[in-house]
DNA sequence: GTGGTCTAGACCACG
DNA sequence: GTGGTCTAGACCACT
């Protein structure tokens, strides 16, 4: 499984973890029951500690994308998300304000970005993104 | 001029001001010798306390994207270039990968995402505020 | 805040310290907008490290119970939890399972139970139970 | 005897089978000095390890709930709960309160939560099972 | 002072 | 072999 890991920015190691990891299942790279790598193959690909593998497994299971069974692995769940609509809009909104404000302070208008984002779609699925989003 | 603190996000407050000033500079949207609003007025605007508003402008100042006058006001410095459109369609890029990932992950197909995204966009117009500096 | 860790049963410190400070809140004893004890603190009181004490403020976190603000301190939230009515059907189910089950080996009929249960929801809002649950 | 092992929830498999046995035993559809299944034929059964059944049988065994005939086979035992009332009361209200806190946490309240156990305890009955030794 | 992240390493539980 | 918990202690980010 391919992840990169920057340093550079102040995002936590754990983090950008279950941020490429959610990454790889919207995409379709990861599929419903696939098995991720162990706890202790990931941290030693990437040369950190077993924890921070963990924590971000743990994170994801929380979150519905993973679920992990002891003794055996950690494997991408079928499930849908366990949020409610009003927490899903929630988190929804903050990624298009997000969105809005740097697209607006870059001049891009409201129908540019939709069409941006229609074709970013597109590529999306087509598995022609670099993985680090 | 437009600020906008999101609040769920782990980003710190002073960050996301640094980023927005820069992205305004970078955009055109500021210009050299412009002046912003001062500490206390825009710590009023964001409800934030004015202590996280200076570390703001220190860190664009150590940054050389502004420069303080004391007694006078904060000023945008001359010889700041503004983003290559290619560095442009790269953070715009990485939001809309953002988006995409998070409304999968949360079951909202293309066609919802766009129409929320153009609903969002007029919500976000209405609450629009100019600032004096 | 009273806090009581049994070293016994199997049930992880970091999960004994969600289990109790939800039991405080549902019962009335901690209200939205009061502050917990500081990480540090209620490790000490307890013995056992910060880390595990910040585990379960993460994980009350996570589920809507408390929110935790960095240079500030940890508060018990006034929201509303973020899971969708299926999880949270599935969660009450499971414990009403685990009721049932133990009733019904100990003799204990339905009409009984509910008897019971409604005698403990009295004296759940009155205060008069121990803190551990 | 049927079991039905679930993948999904996190429950251990030889968990599973404790609980269920458990079960079995207090609705009567397992009598006292009723033989068990043999670890490898249950095993075979449920396509789990015959390590997983044994444990599970150690575990009931340890709780008193059956009795293992060496070169015999594994028995429902008849001593009947040696637990106190007092002993019994203190379980249930453990259960009790766990489901009061989890159901308050989720905003449900007591008329409801009575109402939805009433159901439960109604497919708890209908979860017939035949059990053949 | 507050909480957040990470490491190094130990021990336990499960299949 | 797998994941889960906990410790001891370090450093960082924020108010």
């Amino acid at each position: 499984m391919q992840i990169q890991l920057s340093e550079a920015d102040g995002t936590p190691y754990y983090q950008q973890v279950v941020n490429q990891v959610k990454f790889l299942v919207a995409s379709g790279r990861l599929q419903p029951h696939d098995q991720l790598p162990s706890v202790r193959g990931l941290a030693q690909q990437l040369t950190i500690t077993p924890n921070t593998v963990a924590r971000a497994y743990r994170e994801l299971e929380a979150e519905g994308v993973v679920i992990s069974r002891r003794g055996s692995g950690v494997y991408i769940s079928d499930g849908v998300s366990p949020l409610s609509s009003k927490e899903k809009r929630r988190i929804l909104n903050e990624r298009m304000d997000a969105l809005l404000t740097e697209s607006r302070q870059l001049g891009v208008d409201e129908q540019t970005l939709l069409k941006l984002l229609h074709e970013r779609s597109q590529k999306f699925d087509a598995h022609t993104l670099e993985v680090e989003p």
